[in-house]
RNA sequence: CGGGGUGUCGUAUACCGGUAGUACGCAUGCUUUGGGAGCAUGUAGACUGGGUUCAAUUCCCAGCACCCCGACCA
């Protein structure tokens, strides 16, 4: 991507309404705009890291044997009624009327929906264990959306359900979702504490909340703030029950399939990456969800010569499949890009100027390094 | 939902009961290019409604919006 095409724009200023450390940089850094509270636009930059934490996310989850699906965010209020969450649940849940007059609801989750179609489908023994995921809108009607991304109205879920033959069964596949979250944080380079939960109007037996200590975080973690990543459930027979979940068992019975639920809020996690990993220039982006890997940034002045050998590397790298911005502003300042690329927060820098050129070098420097070297043009290949 | 606060160019802000200013941005030109460049010329603004007043962006009231604290929270 060039960044003299790259839609969006860095702002010296945060809006002022911006308080948590990070909506202020992804607000400068030109990764998101606030359209409301608690609605954001995810602008290409944001987007991109958007797209990269769900592709680690689906990554793992694939490992386990996830499959993916997708489903509505409008729901007819009727499954909500099965399930009494229909009443249970305050103006937190918006309801809407369809023309005719049906009653229906915005999805704040996915169990109802789920637990609707697994009763369809789960019908043999064979048909289990099933872990489904989906990621999908949420909406909620928040009475107080606040920090940016940390807490919003409508944002994207990853939601995962899983269906078991027995409490035995259940408790290997809750383990190994639990253990495919541990590596999505550790892969984000997290520090997310699983701890007991009050599993709250999700009901069921047990949760774990993943727990990343944070100043900013709303939640309390052993007297301090942290911000909850994700949320796992014992879900027992809460949803199985009214929806009739029932799978015939070996012995000719039918019986109740075991449910669990899995959910990890992208923004949040976004946001939560940000407030774990930045600087006072800016964002420090882990290098599984960062939105390019290197930040190509050209010197030229008019160096003719330079502004050749950067099109080329840029160009090289392309082909290579590597995710590139590649800075080539020419009424853009040395120190406005730095300035730019520090704030954008992109692993790696490399830098290519007359100076570099003399040597035939580019200067490559870590986001989260103080020092910069010089390596060859034809390493460039090999560095990456 | 209770409490508090704030609404001025795209962004951040200043001043003011009588012509709304600055910086950044953006546009054009020239100069400039290793840590948010210089000069010049432009561009663009008082949340909405009502009240007080000769006159309201300014004071008062209401509404709306946003932020913060609390309650709630999958």
């Amino acid at each position: 991507m060039k960044q003299s095409k790259l839609f969006g724009q860095t702002l010296r200023e945060a809006p002022k309404d911006a308080e948590a450390i990070s909506h202020i940089y992804l607000a400068r850094g030109g990764f998101v705009r606030q359209l409301s509270s608690g609605l954001f636009s995810f602008l290409p930059l944001g987007f991109r890291v958007l797209k990269n934490i769900e592709k680690v996310i689906r990554e793992e989850l694939y490992k386990i044997g996830a499959q993916e699906m997708v489903m509505p965010v409008i729901h007819p209020a009727e499954i909500w009624k099965k399930t009494g969450r229909y009443h249970e649940i305050g103006e937190e849940l918006w309801r809407l009327k369809a023309q005719g007059g049906q009653e229906l609801v915005l999805s704040m989750t996915h169990e109802e929906a789920m637990a609707e179609i697994a009763y369809r489908y789960i019908q043999k023994y064979n048909d289990l264990p099933l872990l489904l995921n989906q990621f999908q809108i949420k909406l909620r009607n928040e009475a107080r959306p606040r920090g940016g991304l940390l807490r919003l109205r409508e944002f994207i879920m990853q939601d995962a359900y899983s269906f078991d033959r027995s409490e035995a069964e259940f408790d290997k596949t809750y383990k190994k979702v639990f253990k495919a979250y541990q590596s999505i944080f550790k892969r984000l380079n997290l520090k997310a504490i699983p701890v007991k939960a009050d599993s709250g109007i999700m009901g069921g037996n047990e949760s774990h909340e993943f727990m990343m200590p944070a100043e900013i975080g709303e939640d309390k973690l052993n007297g301090k703030n942290a911000i909850e990543l994700g949320h796992t459930f014992k879900l027992g027979l809460k949803y199985s029950k009214p929806f009739n979940i029932y799978f015939t068992a070996k012995n000719g019975k039918k019986e109740l399939a075991i449910m669990g639920s899995y959910g990890i809020g992208l923004d949040r996690l976004m946001a939560a990456a940000v407030e774990a990993h930045h600087d006072d220039k800016g964002i420090i982006w882990p290098e599984a969800i960062a939105p390019f890997q290197v930040h190509l940034i050209e010197l030229s002045a008019k160096d003719v010569t330079v502004k050749k050998q950067a099109e080329n590397i840029y160009k090289k790298m392309i082909a290579e499949g590597i995710e590139v911005l590649y800075d080539d502003r020419n009424d853009k300042t040395a120190g406005e890009k730095f300035t730019d690329a520090d704030l954008i927060g992109i692993p790696l820098r490399m830098v290519i100027s007359p100076k570099t050129l003399e040597k035939n070098s580019v200067e490559i420097k870590q986001r989260n390094k103080e020092t910069a070297k010089l390596i060859k043009i034809s390493d460039v290949g090999k560095i990456i």
